[in-house]
DNA sequence: ATTGGTATGTGCGTTGGTGCACGGATGACA
DNA sequence: TGTCATCCGTGCACCAACGCACATACCAAT
């Protein structure tokens, strides 16, 4: 699938690109541009959803919180995707909380709307098919990967992720909020952290770590990273955000 | 249109149940009665696939191997689903290797006629996209209960799915085998269902499992259970042909 | 400059799971 | 009836991660 050009890439999103000019010109009045802010949650879990959101410089994490409040993360979604698989796929509420994991812009799109253009069948369905198949591929990578992967891999995993998704190498979190995303102790990032720290793959001080050696952090990563990233290239094409 | 009855229930999958006189009747020519036998495996990961499978009385299990060669399991899919939504979501392979976890009867359909009858856009893509969404949320809980919960609780969950499956109390299966499941060592599996026998929850010798007090069973499962079941009959339950 | 709240560092005992090794039991089949 | 492969039981040393407690460092707002 080529992905064409209607004269929108400056929307920033890979999805919304993609549409013909068409689609898009019909879309448009449905589409309102908003600020995320870092940690606001933008659905949560059983909710009725009356957006769905393409973030652009923003992304968000999809969370699930058992009854005695621990979390874990399952997906990441940023400029490749859409929040809010779910409403397309005919489920009215989604079964998770979706939470902003790094501040910025995205668009939003009066669910109603949403639906029509997913029912006309065309090549915007088609891929937000092939981005919802993408994701199961991210969802059950990351079920596999918990079961089997320290957790030093898996932060090394997370940050190479979130770094493909910020725009920049300096990442505005703390450990103990790492910690509700790998479902582990925030001793255990704190401990994981200040390893790749003394290797000099990253730097952090009070809330910001700074990527330094991406191509280290790549070296240490599981193969859970590049399966991800291969699926999702060979389903969208290599417009998926990512250096290395 | 509520689940109508096209006078093939006996067919025993829910999906091919569901569907009106006319998509059946359309479909019945490409249908094809197949038996699966144990250990079988249906895709290997990243291959074509030529068929999709709608199990009767069998069940399969969708699993992810490492390069190390451990594996774990993503979802298990019986007489409630179709095993290969990767092809109607738009990936032409499926990322995983899907096996037969207890032996039975599937009917199985060319490739090319489910994609058509897909693309009509009627009930039965919409049913197939609600089976979809069901089955990320088994995927997406399995991802977090691989993080948060012990082998023990795991095990309960994995066998109260099976016994849901498998329309007998007699499952037929190793701890080996339940070790390539779960993720986790023989002993591990060993170790937890010993435990359970001592409760009087199970009983086994040789490769085979009985079931004597599920209610024990669901006393001692994590929520993981309850939640997955719940949002599937929520997609999927009494209403589960219709639209709104 | 002080205070208070937040983020990170560290220690310690405990637990759940691993990897390995081997022994015992069982059933299928010659 | 004996043999053999398979399946299960158990012990042991080891390690990663947990839960808790508390110290330290930093920032911001008075």
């Amino acid at each position: 699938m080529s992905l064409t050009t209607n004269g929108k890439e400056a929307l920033g999103n890979h999805l919304l690109a993609a549409l013909s000019h068409e689609e898009f010109e019909r879309l448009r009045p449905n589409l309102q541009s908003v600020s995320l802010e870092l940690g606001k949650v933008i659905y949560e879990s059983g909710e009725q959803m009356d957006y769905v959101y393409f973030p652009t410089t923003s992304h968000v994490s999809l969370l699930y919180t058992m009854i005695d409040g621990s979390t874990a993360e399952m997906g990441l979604v940023g400029q490749e995707g859409i929040v809010g698989i779910a409403l397309f796929m005919g489920g009215e509420t989604t079964p998770n909380r979706a939470m902003v994991q790094g501040g910025g812009e995205a668009f939003r799109m009066k669910s109603k709307a949403m639906l029509d253009e997913f029912k006309r069948g065309g090549e915007f369905q088609h891929l937000l098919l092939r981005y919802t198949q993408a994701l199961i591929t991210q969802i059950s990578q990351t079920a596999v990967c918990n079961r089997l992967h320290s957790v030093e891999q898996r932060l090394c995993r997370w940050l190479l992720m979130t770094h493909d998704l910020a725009q920049t190498d300096e990442l505005q979190m703390t450990h103990e909020f790492i910690s509700n995303m790998l479902g582990v102790r925030r001793e255990g990032v704190t401990l994981a952290a200040s390893r790749l720290q003394e290797m000099g793959i990253i730097s952090y001080v009070r809330g910001h770590i700074h990527i330094l050696d991406r191509q280290q952090l790549l070296s240490h990563v599981c193969e859970c990273y590049q399966v991800v990233k291969e699926e999702h290239d060979r389903l969208l094409g290599k417009h998926a955000a990512s250096r290395s």
